[in-house]
DNA sequence: CTAGCTGCAAAGGGTTTGCGGAATG
DNA sequence: CATTCCGCAAACCCTTTGCAGCTAG
């Protein structure tokens, strides 16, 4: 996990290791917490291949979901952000800037639910929402939060 | 809550009480869990106003949510659905048939996680992946879940 | 009466797809 | 070398917007 071969990752998961998939891996490796979207992701390949294309970035991503190396997190705006990390964890979302924040919680009790609806789970993802630290020092208040 | 008067309803958030509105409403709680989407309000209003379109729908349904009547949920797949029920409560989220069930957890504890980030909470909603029931019949055994 | 709504059509933004050519294993 | 992938462009889907006429309060 620290000393990370793209190309192992690749292999691991029976992708061929393009280049471009190389970059693309590297890329969400380098953004991290940034949880990017495709278009973030675009611009940051274009530097080193100037002619990729977005059909190529949104084919990368959709064979690494295929794969489970990232996961798709879609909220209220337009446009999906990919999520590198595998381990379990959840998310800050700022309402007003947007900003999403990776977030570890002690495990959410779920078992009786499960039970109950005879459901078989195979994951689980918290989403808060609300108003970040920067945020809420530039607006100064905001009504309905209860901290 | 029981006997509903849409009318009243939108009265409370200030909305003029148009029959598409009131339709829109009735059909959000009739429809109750099956959490629409856009293009089913649309159809299931078609009966009523033939000569409705898309666009009355989003309107009415960008209208409800500014006015905190109801709440959109976008996961994987490409469409908005909508949610009248205001009560706080999380969904299991079919991965075969897409179906999406209401669940009502033991409140989270991210008291810790609001302090460490200073983060002011408007809400939070817990997402859970897997199987249903039915569908489990149906397939009878898929990996990597854990009951 | 008049602010706000409907319905139409067209545009918008993000994502997907078909195809010929190129590169991987 | 066969298969898979890349890049281009166009298509696609869901959603939004501009505008003219209508309607609820």
């Amino acid at each position: 996990m620290d000393h990370w071969d793209a190309m192992e990752v690749l292999k691991d998961v029976n992708l061929r290791a393009t280049p471009q998939r190389i970059a693309v891996l590297n890329v969400l490796k380098m953004l991290g917490q940034a949880h990017p979207t495709a278009e973030e992701i675009y611009v940051a390949l274009k530097q080193e291949f100037p002619a990729i294309s977005f059909a190529t970035v949104y084919n990368t991503l959709k064979s690494f979901l295929d794969a489970g190396l990232l996961h798709e997190l879609r909220f209220g705006d337009k446009a999906s952000r990919y999520d590198l990390n595998t381990q379990a964890h959840h998310h800050l979302l700022c309402e007003v800037c947007g900003d999403l924040i990776d977030i570890y919680l002690p495990e959410v009790d779920v078992a009786q639910v499960l039970r109950e609806h005879e459901f078989a789970m195979s994951g689980y993802h918290v989403e808060i929402r609300g108003v970040c630290k920067t945020c809420r020092e530039h607006t100064l208040h905001k009504a309905d939060t209860h901290l």
